[in-house]
DNA sequence: TGATAATTTGACCGGTTGGTAAACATTACA
DNA sequence: TGTAATGTTTACCAACCGGTCAAATTATCA
């Protein structure tokens, strides 16, 4: 046989999930780092340190590298939204999901800009994803939220708007680093910033999430 | 003279002005859609209804072209943080910079996305506009955030973080668009989120960052 | 071991891309 | 009006890019 390439056998050889392995590793790094149309299969190839024709030997287009790519990392990628419970206390609920947004912007900062360089293009790829599995998490999670407002256990808010913001603030640090680097100087080189990010995130969701008789003060919803 | 191109003639021609003003608009729609490498010189000759060449004679490169589109975006954009008033009402300044921030996502989405772009890869084109004018522009705001603070108008909070979380909750309106619609899905075609998003981040800044004695419940920075 | 399947690579191809050369057209102005 | 400066276009080039091909190399296993 000559062009095996993966998905025509039905068992994978060691040297294959190596290799494919190998190709999505280089394959995030440069997506993520480049956007899909500013990556070359060349760089992807350098990275993985193999030649053009052999990656394309496991991938046999550059979007089907991405597909994969996409496909391997989106599920991780929603996990800490699953965890949500209904079940949970509300305000430690969304403290933690805070949390473990903001740990996978610090330990997985490609996978979140491969997924902002996607969105902020238009989405071309991964447009369904959004439609469908991704909405019906958000909209389970929401219900669930408006649950906990009704029942008095947290302020009332838009829960859309809620999570927008918690996946907002939070992948900012993965999202935007250089320029929270930028803003916040040299000496923070570490990783202080999240630190300092979980504590000042944790407290406004909190405190602004605080149930309260009256608003705090008047606002209107016009801009 | 053969080769005047702009910068080379101390006074600019009328047609001068209206091509380049042609070409940077040309530009903005393409480079926040694509980002930088993700655009063609001959996509913007397209929307500008010019030829290639044409394009070139304005601006000797592509990257002229970006970087000349940069220089004029970025003072507009940072117009809103200049508008922060340290003598003020702090609440009503904060919350007025929020909608101000919204205002922007929603009229001018394309200046959004091409600094989401351009930080998003690195900032290759702008990391000294960052670590320069920026950075002071935050820092000086910054102190008048913390002074605030001290004085008991706000809470105590890490003012550049604060300012983090205004900026990607605003912008997200914009880099993220087509996420924010499909997960709120398509009955939401008009501009409704952005008045909902309004009264959800007042409320939520508003009341995160009202003055208490205690932290309202127990919480850690640690991540 | 040897034959067969799986893997790897250098050479190459057609299309695209940033940019140029030079001829042509238009404008400004003495 | 004439002419020099300014503006525009067609044709083109070299480098790059996604992808193919056939030949060479390596792994598998009867």
């Amino acid at each position: 046989m000559v062009l095996p390439r993966a998905a025509k056998t039905q068992r994978r050889t060691r040297i294959q999930e190596e290799k494919e392995e190998q190709i999505l590793e280089a394959a995030l790094e440069v997506f993520s780092a480049n956007g899909f149309r500013g990556s070359t299969i060349d760089q992807i190839a350098e990275v993985a340190g193999m030649s053009k024709p052999n990656l394309l030997y496991y991938f046999r287009t550059k979007e089907a590298m991405h597909r994969a790519l996409i496909d391997r990392v989106l599920d991780t990628w929603l996990d800490p939204l699953r965890e949500f419970n209904a079940e949970g206390n509300p305000v430690a609920e969304i403290r933690s999901y805070i949390r473990r947004k903001l740990e996978m912007a610090r330990d997985f900062p490609r996978e979140s800009r491969l997924f902002a360089n996607e969105v902020l293009q238009g989405a071309p790829h991964i447009e369904d994803e959004l439609k469908g599995p991704l909405k019906e998490l958000v909209d389970e999670k929401a219900e669930v939220i408006r649950t906990w407002a009704k029942a008095g256990k947290i302020a009332k808010c838009d829960p859309y708007h809620l999570i927008f913001a918690i996946w907002s603030t939070t992948q900012h640090y993965a999202d935007f680093d250089v320029q929270v680097r930028a803003v916040l100087g040299q000496e923070n080189a570490g990783d202080g910033r999240f630190e300092d990010a979980a504590r000042f995130l944790e407290r406004l969701f909190v405190d602004g999430l605080q149930v309260r008789e009256q608003p705090s003060s008047d606002y209107t919803g016009e801009i």
